[in-house]
DNA sequence: AGGATCTCCGAACAATGGTTCGAGATTCGA
DNA sequence: TCGAATCTCGAACCATTGTTCGGAGATCCT
């Protein structure tokens, strides 16, 4: 429990390795639990996903899931706080990326999309927030909407040069949001539509949405 | 337990109450305790919801509620049924409203939104349908797909017609959906739009979606 | 009024679930 | 190689949860 460090030491890219053996297979098995947690949270949902649950697919008995995590709600809040950060990387990619406003929205909103159904990222990005104990929710809900007030400026920023046409941003907003988020409860990997293809017609369709006459991508 | 009759027998609207007061009573017992269940299930999830929330809520024994439903499951399955009454109704009457194909997809999906956020009915409509075993489950399953196929053929209807631009209709039809049910995430009662300025909304956004250029509503 | 039926509840039961304990294996620095 | 820190797990703990049981009170029909 002395580690804690989430955020990769990448200080020197040394020869040796700079980081001892052991703590690198603390972090792959953090991983590994943090992927199959996902993977159920999404199938199951949170309060229906026992810890035995979570143990069995990652191949470690209950009681040792505890020396990777503080418990059920910090596994969850890794997974939370792992597919909010891809997402806000998604955003900030978008907007180095300078394109017009349609095509920002469009790569973040299929960013989302991709994000939710890749089995390593968290999938219960937003579903499952309410689940959260105090101290954590708040730590998640903050970093939630500072993906959401992104993705609205994203939106604002359109309507004022008129790529968008004018309209509640914040509903808006949430309405596409809530298109993506959905996509997990019916999406099955042996349908007809792959990952990609989803992500990148529901883009399309969303924006579609807010562009004006003339313009449609 | 030998009532069982949850369709009224408006057979004869005779002067005489044709109904005791006793199964009155009970009815209404049964309609209070649905209401204040769908209400935490919305709010805190099906799992997060004990027997004793929900009889706390609607200021009766635990033990009591199991004489005006089997168990848990059953007070979920009549929340889930009389939202999705609720919606196909909305269809039906839009059917009925000989309007256009965008007025009717429109009304549906602002009546879907009002079915959510109203406390009476279910709002836990599509919510927490894998939380059901298996018996009741297809039921609500059957029911559902009945209404998603429904809102689907006004989407293709509009399609054939020429009103809406082609497109994957079951893929457009999941995502107007999702963004209908994302909703009871966000709602707050004391927010800046009342439930009807949402529904209107955002059934206007999700239609011109689907609109050609040249007609917008 | 009397018996039958319906409502209602306090208490307890069995199962489940998150979590902890203590000790045995394993790995690593020196 | 040896001692210490780290991993690992079976078993048990304890609170919660859906549910049942038996009976007390209320209500209705005749």
């Amino acid at each position: 429990m002395v580690r804690d460090s989430n955020l990769r030491s990448t200080s020197r890219p040394t020869a040796v390795a700079p980081r001892p053996a052991r703590a690198r297979r603390y972090d792959a098995r953090r991983d590994a639990i943090l992927r199959a947690a996902a993977r159920i949270f999404r199938d199951r949902g949170f309060a229906d996903t026992g810890m035995r649950d979570i143990a069995i697919a990652s191949d470690l008995s209950p009681a040792n899931l505890y020396h990777y995590f503080k418990g059920k709600d910090e596994i969850l809040f890794y997974c939370q706080d792992r597919a909010l950060d891809r997402m806000l990387a998604a955003v900030a990619a978008a907007r180095r990326a300078a394109v017009d406003p349609d095509g920002r929205l469009r790569s973040v909103l299929a960013a989302h999309v991709l994000t939710m159904l890749d089995e390593v990222e968290g999938a219960t990005a937003h579903l499952q927030v309410e689940a959260l104990a105090p101290p954590l929710r708040a730590r998640i809900v903050q970093k939630r909407d500072r993906y959401e007030r992104a993705v609205r400026r994203l939106l604002a920023d359109g309507m004022a040069s008129g790529a968008f046409v004018a309209g509640d941003e914040a509903l808006l907003t949430r309405a596409m949001l809530g298109a993506l988020n959905w996509v997990v409860t019916w999406y099955r990997p042996d349908g007809a539509r792959t990952p990609g293809q989803i992500a990148d017609e529901m883009a399309r369709y969303l924006v579609r949405g807010v562009q004006p006459e003339g313009v449609r991508g």
